[in-house]
DNA sequence: GATGAATGAGCCTTCATTCAT
DNA sequence: CATGAATGAAGGCTCATTCAT
C-alpha cells in the first residue's frame, strides 16, 4: 500500500505548505517536488497526476478531521455538547495548522469542477456526522421537533466555513478559538428555538 | 465613461452566459469576444485586463445586488421584516438568473487570491448592509444586546451562501425561493435568543 | 482557408528542412517555427498539432507528386511509355529535393502507426494510378491477361520504394535519375511475360 | 557469452511479442521486463541499452532468417528454385510467426535512423544471399546476361517486402504462402528477359 | 474606434537508466 | 546474480495580450 510509505505523506506534506506559500496555480509540480526533497518523478510513483495529489491532500486531511471530531464526541450525552465540541475542533485543527487552513479555505476552492466534486465526496461524511448530531438533537428534545435538519447542517456549515474563510482572508491574526463558543452558541439557539 | 457604453455591458453579460456554460478555466477572452459579437482586441479598449472583465462582472452584478434589497428593505420597519425581506430577494435574484448563480456560486471562487480579495471588497457593501440590519434589531430591542454582531453577519452570510451553493450544485433542481422563510426562521431565533 | 496563406507552406517546407537535417525524433515544434521563422504559437493556428503538420506535410508534397506524374503520363499512348514516365517523375522529384528525399523514405517511417495509417491514405492515389496504368496495358494487350494487377503493383512500388531508399541509405551519392530506364525495363518485362 | 544464457532469448521473445502487441512506441523497457518475468534492472546485465535489446532481437530472428534459407536452397539446382525456395520460405516464416511479421514490418521501421542503420547490416547478408543467386542464373544462363543484379536485388527485396507488409497491413487476413508463387513467376519473367 | 493575426512564456508527465540492497 | 525504487531531462501546447492596419 503506497498510502503507508513514507513518501506519501511526506508528498502530501509538502503540497499543502507549497501551496499555502505559493498559492494553487503556482504550485508546480517540480516546486512540490523540491518541498517534499524527492525527484519529480518519484511524485508519480505515489500519486496518477497533480490532480491527484489534491484529491489524496483533501482526503487525508479531512478524513482526519472527520476522525478526529468523531472520537470528540463520543464521549459526549447532549446534542448541543457535540456541537460545541464539533466547532471547537473544527476551529482548533484549522488554527493549529495554518498551511492548512489557507489551503483548505482558499487555495482548493481554485480547482476546476472536477476536483471539487471529488473534494465535496470527502465533505459528504462531515456533513452527514453533523446531520446525525442534529437528529439526535430533536430526538432527545433538546432540538425543536420542526427543525429542518438539511437547512440546519447548511446553517452549520456554512457558518462555521464564512468564520474560518474570514479569519483566513484577514491573515489569521487574531485567535479563532476563542470564537468557538460564542458561535456555538449562535448555532444552539438557531436550533432550539427555530419556530416561537 | 466606457461603463455606459453598450459594449462595456455586452462583454460583461457575454462573460457570464461563457463562465456559466464552459466553467472558469474554460472561459478565454477569445470565447468571450465571440459570445459579445466583438473582436478579441475590443475587449481591451473597454478593460484593462481579464482579471477587470471579472471584477467588473462582479461589480455590476453584486453592486445591483446591494441596491435592489436596500429597495425592498426601505419600506420595511422590523429587523426581522428587513431580514426576511433581503433573504428572500437574495434567492430570488439569484433563482431567476441561473447562469449567474453559477458564476458567483462556483466559477468565480475558482480564481486566485488577488482576485477573491477584490470581490470581497465587493461584498462589503453587502456585509455592511447585515451588519445594519443587525445593529437596527439590536437597538430596537429585537435582537439579544449581547449579541456579536460580527459573528451573527457571518453565520447570516454563510447560511445563505451555503444554501444557494448547494442549490447550485445540486443543478438549481429544486425551489430555492421556498427555503426563503425556514432559513429566515432559522437565522431569526439564533439572532434573537442567543444567550439564554 | 489556411491552405493558401504562405505562412502554411512556409511552415511545412520548414518541417521538411528540419526533419530531413535533425530526424524525426529531433523535429521540435520550436525548431521548426524557428525554421519558419515564425513563433511557436503561430503553428497552432495553422495546424491542429504536431502529427498535423505531418500529415498535412505528406498530403501536399504528396498530392502534388500523384497529380505532377497524372499530367506528364497523360499524352502517352502505351502502357510502357506510361510507367516509364512514372519511374522517371517518381525518381526526379526526389532526386530535385534530396531532403523531401529523405523525409519521405526515412524519417516519416518513425512515425506512430495512427500517423502512418493517414499516409497511407494518401499512398493509396498513388497505388490506384498505378493499378490504373496495369489495367490498360492488359486491355490493350501489352501485359499479359493474366497478370496479377496486385501483386504487379505492389511490386512495381516496392521496387521503386527499395531503389530510392537504397540511394537515400547511400547518402545520395549517385545519380538515380540514370535509374529510371534500367529499372523500368526490369518491370516491363516483369509485366509482359510472367506466364511464359 | 550472454546469449547463451536463458534470460538472454527469454528477453528477446518477451521484446517481440510486447512491441507486436503494444507498438513500437509502447513497448517500454519496464513492459518487456515484466513480460519476460525478470526485473527491469535485470535487463541490463544482458543488453547495453534499449537499443540493444531491438539490434539484437533482429539479429537473432534474421540470422536466423538466412540460415534457414541457406539450407533450404543448399539442395536446389536452377537459380529459378533457389528464388522460388527463397521467396517461399521468406513468406513462410513470416506466416508462422505473426508477432514477428508486426515487429519487422511495421513497428520496427519506427526506430530511429541509427537503429535503421545497425538493422541494414543485418540485412546485409539476406541482400548478398539475393545477388548470389542472381549471379549463378546469368553465369547458367537462366537470366539474362545484361541483368543488373543490383537493380534486380532491389526489385526482388523490394517486391517481397512490400507484398508482405501490404498483408500485415491487411491484418495478415488472407494467406500470403499461396502468394509465393505468383510472386516468384512476377520476378522471374523481370531477370529472364528484361531486354528483349 | 475596431480588428484579429501573431506572439512566447510556462509546465505536467514519461521512461530509460542507475545503484543500494 | 537479481532486484525495483528512485532519478531527472525534455517538449508539445495554451491563451492573455499586443499592435499594425
Amino acid at each position: 500500500m503506497k498510502k503507508n510509505k513514507p513518501k506519501y505523506r511526506q508528498i502530501i506534506d509538502a503540497a499543502v505548505i507549497v501551496i499555502a506559500e505559493n498559492g494553487y496555480h503556482q504550485a508546480q509540480v517540480s516546486k512540490i517536488a523540491k518541498q517534499a526533497g524527492v525527484a519529480d518523478g518519484t511524485i508519480y510513483l505515489y500519486f496518477k497526476n497533480k490532480e491527484d495529489i489534491l484529491i489524496s491532500l483533501f482526503q487525508e486531511k479531512m478524513g482526519n478531521f472527520v476522525e478526529m471530531i468523531e472520537e470528540k464526541i463520543a464521549g459526549k450525552e447532549t446534542a448541543a455538547e457535540k456541537l460545541l465540541m464539533m466547532v471547537e475542533t473544527h476551529f482548533n485543527i484549522l488554527s493549529d495548522d495554518p498551511h492548512l487552513a489557507i489551503v483548505t479555505q482558499l487555495e482548493l476552492r481554485q480547482s476546476n469542477k472536477d476536483l471539487r466534486l471529488k473534494i465535496n465526496e470527502v465533505l459528504k461524511g462531515y456533513l452527514s456526522l453533523v446531520e446525525q448530531i442534529l437528529s439526535n438533537g430533536k430526538e432527545s428534545g433538546e432540538f425543536s421537533p420542526t427543525l429542518d435538519v438539511r437547512l440546519a447542517r447548511q446553517m452549520i456549515f456554512g457558518t462555521m466555513d464564512e468564520t474560518v474563510t474570514t479569519w483566513v482572508m484577514n491573515d489569521q491574526k487574531y485567535d479563532i478559538t476563542e470564537l468557538a463558543g460564542p458561535v456555538h452558541r449562535l448555532l444552539l439557539s438557531g436550533c432550539q428555538k427555530q419556530d416561537n
